[in-house]
RNA sequence: GGGGCAUUCGUCUAGCGGCCAAGGACACCGCCCUCUCAAGGCGGAGAUCGCGGGUUCGAAUCCCGCAUGCCCUACCA
């Protein structure tokens, strides 16, 4: 059984307006894209007037857009959708493309829909499916519905939707919208070995189109398996973009795709579209890497005789070299940003500024800000490189943002997996000295780096690390064996008591304070660089300082000896 | 080759005809704070707004052309 609407005739250019907006291609001649954007939306850019929007919170509305460019109409629930293929991680611009429908989602209490485009069978791999939850789930980018948790219009999984693609490409032929192509890959790419060699525009020209019953019947004969392409009339095709404006291609522009393969299988575009339609997708939320596609799948809408949603491409999110991530980057999976030590709060944050701003300064946003500030309309144009320097900037800001229970918790894994053995009742230890690294800390991957000293009970504090500029390593040890007394009786022990109490020594020796410090720094840590001393020894407590500073002393009695 | 789109400091961006000899942030440099390292504060350097025309009393903003870049151009998605 077929849907009805299937066998209606071509849809012809006279239904929603704007999502047929096609024009003769004969009026006047071919303005600039960016100037035809302009002249046909000239307020994309101006803010909405606060008390325009009546139903903000349940409703698509764009007091900023014609409403012919708003679809569908404000009685229609808002759903979005994220179609990732399942042929790798998650990746760094699919986050980015997550994150912004799901923040369409969520502020007009609409739905966020995952669906898995695993059409090319050859190139999906089911494995990379729970990795791509993975990803989003450890964003916090929770979709409503998908494969995994199902939804009322499912299956959410291309490869299970095969009947339904079927049917639409069955109601394309019987419509004489599509034909079985007879032609074989070789001719195909003569022809355009060809229309190289002339230099014409490659492009299919429908040959398939021409054969008589007698030419088929020979082809079948030689076991050609056709595929079914769909009949792209020469005429113009525009769509509306939110972020793009209208966008036009000439009616030779678009050649006759193929819409399912020899084995019956549906291809991309056909698969897309009748996805799009049948999960009720209202806005297609999606890269810029798409928008020659769209002119396929609005071609399929209006042969279908189905509503298109609203349209919307995003810039890419590109490399240093300005171009799309490849493989070769590495920098591309979001799992890896994960095993660095970013937090999903700052990869959120910093996505978001790839292709959107507030408008004013402010830059740190939680993803509940986000929801109530982003707004598509505001989305740039112009593609983003992915800078990893601002990423750690952001980094940094949310993880000092934490709590240090929640810190805690986040960095145990990645101390565990950078060798650090925290002992079960060493919980509140941990979490004290990851207090004191907190600032100090620019991704969790560093904890153990930072955090070793804390819990090696075998340090040997090598003394050569200090320079000693004032005072040579005799004078040294004498005042470190001030120091070991001083902290074998200082009551109580903790930061401010044994600051003060350093400091009455340093009085008392003549010494800059500093002088004194830094050599006991190195005897108790073993470093130069850590947090505050006294904090630090507070937290250390009073066995494991004795004990570092009689090693110490044993180090330095090695390095004044000869 | 064809089509589409884009172009403001190295990078992310603000900018909606006068408030811009272009603002913020990252990175960089310096100073301050300071027991080291950070964090923070203050300051500096950094964009003839891709180029060329035009409209206007006035253009980063509007118009035209050019250049460059990116994306698409598969029985991939």
């Amino acid at each position: 059984m077929r849907p009805a609407a299937s066998r209606l005739p071509p849809a012809t250019c006279d239904q929603p307006p704007a999502t047929c907006d096609q024009r003769p291609a004969t009026r006047g001649r071919r303005i600039t894209t960016s100037a035809n954007r302009r002249r046909l939306h000239p307020h994309r850019r101006r803010r909405a007037p606060t008390n325009v929007d009546p139903h903000p919170q349940s409703t698509i509305t764009n007091p900023q857009f014609p409403p012919s460019a708003i679809l569908p109409p404000m009685t229609q629930p808002l759903r979005v959708r994220m179609a990732p293929s399942p042929t790798g991680d998650l990746h760094v611009g699919g986050a980015r493309t997550a994150l912004f429908n799901y923040l369409m989602a969520r502020r007009a209490g609409g739905s966020f829909v995952l669906r898995v485009e695993d059409t090319d069978a050859l190139r999906s791999d089911p494995a990379k499916e729970a990795g791509i939850y993975d990803g989003l789930r450890w964003l916090g980018l929770h979709w409503d519905e998908g494969p995994d948790i199902g939804g009322p219009y499912g299956p959410y999984r291309q490869s299970e939707r095969g009947e339904v693609y079927r049917e639409a490409v069955g109601a394309l032929l019987d419509s004489g919208q599509a034909y079985y192509d007879y032609t074989t890959a070789e001719e195909r790419a003569a022809e355009r070995e060809r229309q190289r060699a002339q230099g014409q525009t490659q492009r299919y020209s429908g040959m398939g189109r021409r054969f008589s019953a007698a030419d088929i019947a020979r082809r079948q004969a030689a076991g050609v398996v056709p595929a079914v392409r769909f009949r792209s009339e020469s005429r113009s095709v525009s769509f509306h973009d939110v972020v793009l404006g209208s966008i036009t291609v000439g009616p030779d522009d678009v050649d006759d795709f193929v819409i399912a393969r020899g084995d019956g299988s549906a291809l991309y575009n056909l698969a897309v579209t009748v996805d799009d339609h049948y999960m009720r997708i209202s806005h297609v939320v999606r890269g810029r890497d798409h928008v020659s596609n769209t002119f396929r799948q609005v071609l399929l809408y209006q042969a279908l005789g189905w509503p298109p949603p609203v349209f919307a491409h995003l810039p890419l999110v590109v490399d240093l070299r300005r171009q799309k991530f490849s493989k070769r980057d590495g920098a591309q999976w979001v799992g890896a940003y994960r095993t660095q030590g970013y937090l999903p709060e700052a990869m959120l944050n910093f996505l978001i500024f790839l292709g959107w701003a507030p408008g004013d300064e402010r830059e740190i946003f939680s993803v509940d800000e986000l929801t109530a500030e982003f707004r598509l309309e505001r989305v740039n144009r112009a593609d983003a490189v992915f800078d990893v320097q601002r990423l750690d900037y952001f980094n940094g800001v949310w993880i000092r943002r934490l709590d240090v229970d929640d810190l805690a918790a986040r960095a145990r894994p990645y101390a565990a997996r950078g060798g650090l053995t925290v002992a079960p009742d060493q919980h509140e230890y941990f979490a004290a000295g990851l207090a004191l690294e907190q600032e100090r800390l620019s991704h969790l991957s560093q904890t153990a780096d930072l955090m070793d000293f804390f819990f090696d009970d075998a340090l040997q504090p090598d003394m050569r690390q200090v320079r000693f500029r004032r005072h040579d390593p005799a004078a040294a040890a004498a005042a470190l064996r001030r120091v070991a007394e001083l902290v074998r009786t200082v009551d109580p022990f903790d930061d401010p008591t044994l600051e003060a109490a350093m400091r009455a020594l340093a009085a008392e020796l003549g010494w800059k304070a500093g002088d004194l410090f830094m050599p006991v720094r190195v005897a108790v840590t073993g470093r130069r660089a850590t947090p505050p001393l006294f904090a630090t020894m507070a937290v250390l407590g009073r066995q494991r300082c004795q004990e570092r500073l009689r090693r110490a002393l044993a180090s330095l009695a090695e390095c004044s000896a000869p």
